[in-house]
DNA sequence: TGTACATCAGTGAACGCGCGTTCACTGATGTAC
DNA sequence: TGTACATCAGTGAACGCGCGTTCACTGATGTAC
């Protein structure tokens, strides 16, 4: 039997929450381990620096929701379906978990390269993928992939963003709404 | 006649250049004063603090570009036309000036109070009536404006983001495309 | 025109604070015999 | 079972660097007489 509890899974937590809401230069090892109800120094325990730890809890929840996202995008069922359940998973992920939904939003430019170095893919990737497979099978207009995957990529998270800023309050009519308006954008027909 | 020429406004288009491209928090006044050419020192003759700069030049900015935009939302034409205006408005000025443009997006969420302070409305607001006068005129149909926003907003901004990030090289055909989608966003009728 | 003074943008060295990081130490737990 | 040792998460004080900020000083320009 290894050693029980320690306070990683606290730090984690902790820097994530500090890291969606203040951002990642904002957030101080002292906010987080008081977070955490731990000392600065307990921090290097686990991890090698401050950016280390920010990189690898990206990489790590990044790649948590893109193993639950890209199935849903692969899988077999009308595009239609398809978009719908990926505008869903993801209002359902946010909501859950709203700060790891903010930490990834946030600080996904922050990380130059190893965007591609953590996971096979990115969620751009996947979705100007899932676009592209969409116009083959004539379920949507032709038209270049990687814009219409800023303009649905854009229509789904701003309102999530909205909200985490107390701009607009999700409720649970509004993932109808949104995939009917995804669609709309997409030109389905 | 006043003093001649400073080096104020070098200050300020070397500082929104490296907020818009490091982060308020990560470009340093070493770094703004070295690409001004300037000493750290100047920059106090001119404003209070970095953090008073950074307030200030962004309302300053901001108010520029909504001086331009609100005229166009508010505009006597069809409600299509309006929309097509100030998307293209827009995209217009991005082009002409991608460091402020990437400098009040970026910066949008760091001045909590004084966004309203600043200047008489903010762009949010202003799309928010701006759609709902739609849904009065009956343009478009009935849905909650500040969703529709957001909606809206996401799609137009976010190509905008991954151009530049390099993720997408803006042509000259995006423009009308984004347009189009734009008015399938919102169910033109 | 010339002289004395006021103003002010800019300089560059210095300062102090807050930050990330280090380190000697503690104490609890697991292992060997 | 009991004793000695190894391991390692956690502590908290200390360190040094980089940052925003300050300040005495300079030099150029405008003004008064």
């Amino acid at each position: 039997m290894g050693r029980p509890v320690t306070k990683k899974r606290d730090i984690e937590i902790a820097a994530i929450k500090l890291f969606a809401r203040k951002g990642l230069a904002s957030a101080t090892l002292k906010d987080i381990a008081g977070e955490a109800g731990a000392t600065e120094g307990a921090l290097y325990r686990h991890y090698k620096s401050k950016n280390e730890m920010a990189r690898q809890l990206f990489c790590q929840e990044l790649n948590a929701f893109t193993d639950l996202l890209l199935p849903r995008l692969q899988a077999d069922c009308p595009f239609s379906d398809r978009l719908a359940d990926a505008v869903r998973l993801i209002y359902s992920y946010y909501r859950q978990q709203p700060d790891v939904f903010s930490f990834i939003l946030l600080s996904q430019h922050n990380f130059p390269e190893h965007d591609l170095l953590c996971g096979q893919t990115n969620p751009y990737d996947m979705a100007a993928a899932f676009l592209r497979r969409g116009m083959d099978e004539g379920a949507i207009p032709i038209a270049d992939p990687v814009l219409l995957t800023g303009l649905v990529m854009g229509a789904i998270l701003q309102p999530l963003v909205m909200d985490s800023y107390g701009r607009l309050a999700l409720n649970d009519t509004v993932d109808d709404y949104v995939v009917a308006a995804c669609q709309r954008l997409v030109g389905d027909v």
